[in-house]
DNA sequence: GAAATATATTACTACTAGGTAATGTATTGA
DNA sequence: TCAATACATTACCTAGTAGTAATATATTTC
């Protein structure tokens, strides 16, 4: 079976796919469609597609709504991809960490939890 | 010119380079015969092809020493590369990123500065 | 139930990218 | 200078993938 982490980064590797990672983060819940007219370039099957791809590397989940597919972020499979990659290289980036963490305690206030 | 972002996950989608990186990483400065060593199934022009790529996506820099070349992580294009996209994504990892930190932290007493 | 909508699937094409082998270019050493 | 070393570059092959169009499958609406 591919390890988890190439089909993360295999998956990353496509800039619709990000894109459509980005819009999800941004709107959480989000049909086909919706995301489709984002992409004046490209044809509903193609980010069906992508969407699929995006499913089998777990970043994405979907349930129906009639004869829609809301999609949404998977965001546990995204972070522990994600993370003991990121912590390999955590020497070489206390500085950027450091910015990240600022960011994070940042966007913690703005939020309601 | 293509985008900074695309040329890093694109660089960063093959596994033989993310093992690469992973030496750099662990070694520090590498020639590319030892990293040649590493990859059993794959001749040296292979290896300095992901070099290159590497290099192009700024990975990667290298000095001549001879007629070897030593190739060593570019921390700072990395870091700087990567960590917007992550903060795009920081709501959605709060545990994460605090996993990532302590870990940080931990090293950090590890490491003489 | 027929038409329209929303998405998935399949078949196909074109391009990209990883791999090798062969060649080129410095550099070291005999 | 000649051979060997270390790496880069090029040409080529092949496999994989992003894209489309066409088709299929539910689901809603008339």
């Amino acid at each position: 079976m591919p390890d988890a982490q190439d089909e993360l980064f295999k998956a990353l590797a496509d800039p619709t796919r990000r894109r459509v990672l980005d819009l999800l983060a941004e709107r959480g819940e989000t049909t086909v469609g919706e995301l489709v007219a984002e992409f004046p370039g490209l044809v509903a099957s193609g980010i069906s597609k992508h969407l699929m791809a995006l499913r089998a590397a777990g970043l994405v989940r979907s349930t129906r709504d009639g004869r829609r597919q809301n999609y949404r972020l998977e965001s546990e499979a995204f972070a522990s991809a994600l993370t003991p990659w990121l912590a390999k290289y955590e020497p070489y980036w206390s500085a950027a960490l450091e910015r990240l963490r600022a960011l994070a305690e940042c966007a913690e206030g703005d939020r309601k939890d």
